[in-house]
DNA sequence: TTTTTATTGTCAGATATTTGACAGAAGGGC
DNA sequence: GCCCTTCTGTCAAATATCTGACAATAAAAA
């Protein structure tokens, strides 16, 4: 099932980890199997998406009876990889850095966080939430060691700018960027995902804009 | 050009505030000039499709020219309404909070930030970036006085579930939402924007998984 | 002033995504 | 054990989005 991966369209793997949520929480209700339609109903697409969605990855459901919950929310774990542990490490200690620390629970995620850098010779060699802050001067060495493949960077563009190549050339091969420089610049093999919340503010001036031209 | 408005589809919206960004870095570049192709080339994109987008607003360009960038940067911030001041508060003083209040430039994304809301006795009182920190006590009162028409949810996913409701209640009609809560209900007359970090960084997993599979 | 070149706005075709329809398999009642 | 109902997997049609092509137009060059 895993090797019609490449095939998957983007569209089906941005709503995966909205799956997963769903499953989570329903089964945390206890509900045991669900079919495309109740679960359609909940997250607001039509049935016929969610099983076209799933069957990407394989027919995880069984006709008659619709799909067992436990074993759906274990299927789309392991397609989104939820059950690795790649090794991880979160670049800037600023406040983002911090709440990105302090929120994201980077185990249930299929990461394994290993360390914070940063400049900031004031915070460096101090913990947040049992993570350690090292000096960005230690990168090389750290990641020489420890071999992480990923990087949170929670660091300003000009910072973001510099530290993507040397991050690549250290064997880092997947991004989750907060900065508002676009990686887009194609690396062969080389993972990003982007998160600008400037642009979701602007975005949502847009709709709140839109709201009062037509309270239809 | 904004009685188009409401055709736009989202694929165009979403894609407007990376064209602003993208012209405010040229213009302070110095680059007064451009081209569809050059501007493709710069994001990543095709000529047609900056040229589609644009024009579902009006046509910016001039034949044989292009577009001027500070001209383009105008009408592009004018669509998203950036040069409004639309009333914002923000709820939840946690560490997103914080790194939001931090981070992001309301001013500049057409908001004018009045206060956060917070539970927590410690900080209410407090200031936080210029921005005072009020008990959440306090917020029929405060909504009634200053009538804030867009609010910024920053609380766990109980907190933002029982807010919902209540701000719409008090007339705020725009969401920024961070909480895990799917505000896909059905509001008449109510903008949401979500951010779900949780899912970035799933989708990140699949992708870095992925990676491995297939290095080619 | 005329010609050449650059570049837009627009349209139609191509591609991607979503939806609706239905055959066939599995469960549940009688 | 048989029938009825439920529900999946799949296909084809509908819709949305993107791309390539080109006439029309303005600037630049001659």
């Amino acid at each position: 099932m895993n090797s019609k991966r490449s095939a998957v369209s983007g569209a089906v793997i941005r709503r995966l980890p909205r799956y997963y949520r769903c499953l989570e929480q329903l089964e945390a209700e206890g509900t045991v199997k669900i079919s495309s339609r109740e679960l359609a109903k909940i997250m607001d697409l039509t049935a016929s998406q969610i099983r076209q969605d799933l069957n990407c990855f394989g027919g995880f459901g069984q006709q008659g009876y619709g799909y067992s919950v436990s074993s759906l929310k274990g299927e789309v774990a392991s397609i989104l990889g939820l059950d690795g542990a790649r090794k991880a490490i979160l670049l800037g200690a600023g406040n983002l850095g911090k709440a990105i620390i302090g929120s994201l629970d980077f185990r249930a995620s299929g990461f394994e966080m290993l360390a914070i850098f940063d400049t900031n010779e004031w915070i460096v060699g101090s913990e947040i939430k049992e993570y350690p802050v090292l000096s960005l001067d230690k990168l090389e060495e750290f990641c020489h060691q420890h071999h992480p493949v990923a990087a949170i960077l929670c660091v300003p563009k000009e910072g973001a700018e510099q530290m993507v190549p040397r991050l690549v050339e250290l064997g880092v091969r997947s991004f989750l960027n907060f900065s508002h420089y676009d990686i887009d610049i194609d690396y062969q093999n080389v993972a990003v995902e982007n998160v600008y919340l400037a642009d979701s503010l602007m975005t949502l001036s847009y709709k709140t804009a839109a709201l009062e031209e037509e309270p239809d």
